[in-house]
DNA sequence: TGTCGTCTGTCGGCCCTGCGACAGTCCACG
DNA sequence: CGTGGACTGTCGCAGGGCCGACAGACGACA
């Protein structure tokens, strides 16, 4: 499964001109959130867009039961909330700070304004949305398509390439990755994580630790998510 | 699972106003396209955005083997192939006739010209693209969440929702659907969408028929839905 | 009206995965 | 520095769903 939103760690400040995001950050405030603190909860009204400062923030959906689906995993630089604030509608999702974070808050008044007063601006959403959307529906076709060890190696390499720490030959994934973290981001059961994690870590490709994995060989982990 | 999509039969017509509609079907011209007929596949590159006016567009995408994903049927009134056209990659989908079809087919020019040139086209088709992103991410976390009873419920009634013609009490789907068809919206096999239905015919929810389906207890089947 | 391709209905075997259980290990925090 | 909570590693069982197979029903089209 590949992550929506992974590369988007520029999002605005990559894709935007300068001056633009120049402007948002004037318009918002920072504040900062403890680890595990709730940003916006899936169904709230928004009132804001927001910006990765520091930290990390995990967007994600909670199922009927306790399941839930991690839908990524956000990087400094990266900002969200901004279907709420375009559509009108409710969050989509709940975003949960991983580690203790710091955020660009930019009020909806001021991100409404800014749309209307500074056109390049929606003309840039256009394409960012189109790419989410993009990312998404790569997403539904991988958990549609893709058997459960492709989908796993598929979103350790994609945490490597965003979170990964080169030691040597070895990339070593810098968050704290709990196996039941990463069955919810696939949506599978710890058990069966794990089972995969151990075969490959018996093959050499992984080095597993406690709340945390190491890629050790890349390049047989990309022939598995490749099938 | 929803149906992303499928409320978006206004698309644009719904959306934007009159005004911008009449410029983007006076901007197209229409194309005839059999039963069958491939509209466009995905990885191709775009050069147009296309409206539904008769018959039916089934968008969808292929695995590696010949598995295949429906993420929708479209209707009369529907636009679709925009995302490509707004940010310039291949398309996302294929898109087939489903019976004989009328198209209006706006060329990528005169769409890039009047998102220039009408300025609220842009902040409509914002909107839009938010809602086709709510629509994937439901679709995303049923096809997680819920179970295949669960999400065969909901499809169907989705679809008599989009094509349902009332006989009496009941609701037909007006629309050839083999069950390998709806296995296939479902990621799911035939045979395990026939011993759904059939357990739900035994129950006098549906009526089954050759290559079509009947809704005869809908308050049922949306309990279903409901779990 | 006959025929052939499509679709349905149904088995049984098999594999994958979920889940409960439990022991062992790690580490954060008092 | 000790302890409780979190995490890992591993069974085995049970259930759901895939797949191949095949007979029978339907209907489009000649």
């Amino acid at each position: 499964m590949t992550i929506p939103f992974a590369d988007q760690s520029g999002f605005l400040s990559s894709s935007l001109p300068e001056d633009t995001v120049r402007r948002l950050t004037e318009a918002g405030s920072r504040r900062r959130v403890p680890d595990g603190g709730l940003i916006h909860a899936k169904g709230d009204e928004a009132d804001a867009l927001f910006g990765v400062i520091s930290g990390a923030v995990r967007i994600a959906s909670a199922g009927d039961d306790g399941r839930e689906l991690v839908l990524a995993v956000l990087e400094p630089g990266a900002w969200f909330g901004e279907i709420a604030l375009i559509d009108g509608g409710r969050r989509t999702h709940d975003a949960v700070a991983l580690g203790e974070s710091e955020l660009i808050v930019v009020p909806k008044t001021a991100f409404v304004r800014l749309l209307a007063e500074h056109p390049p601006l929606s003309a840039h959403l256009l394409v960012l949305l189109c790419r989410r959307l993009r990312m998404t529906f790569s997403a539904l076709e991988d958990e549609a398509f893709l058997p459960l060890d492709r989908r796993l190696a598929k979103r350790l390499l994609a945490l490597a390439d965003a979170y990964g720490e080169v030691e040597g030959t070895a990339t070593r994934i810098a968050l704290h990755l709990p196996q039941e973290e990463l069955g919810h981001m696939l949506g599978t059961s710890r058990q069966t994580v794990n089972r995969l994690l151990g075969a490959w870590a018996r093959d050499g490709l992984i080095a597993r630790a406690y709340g945390r994995v190491t890629i050790t060989d890349r390049a047989a982990l990309d022939r598995i998510a490749r099938g």
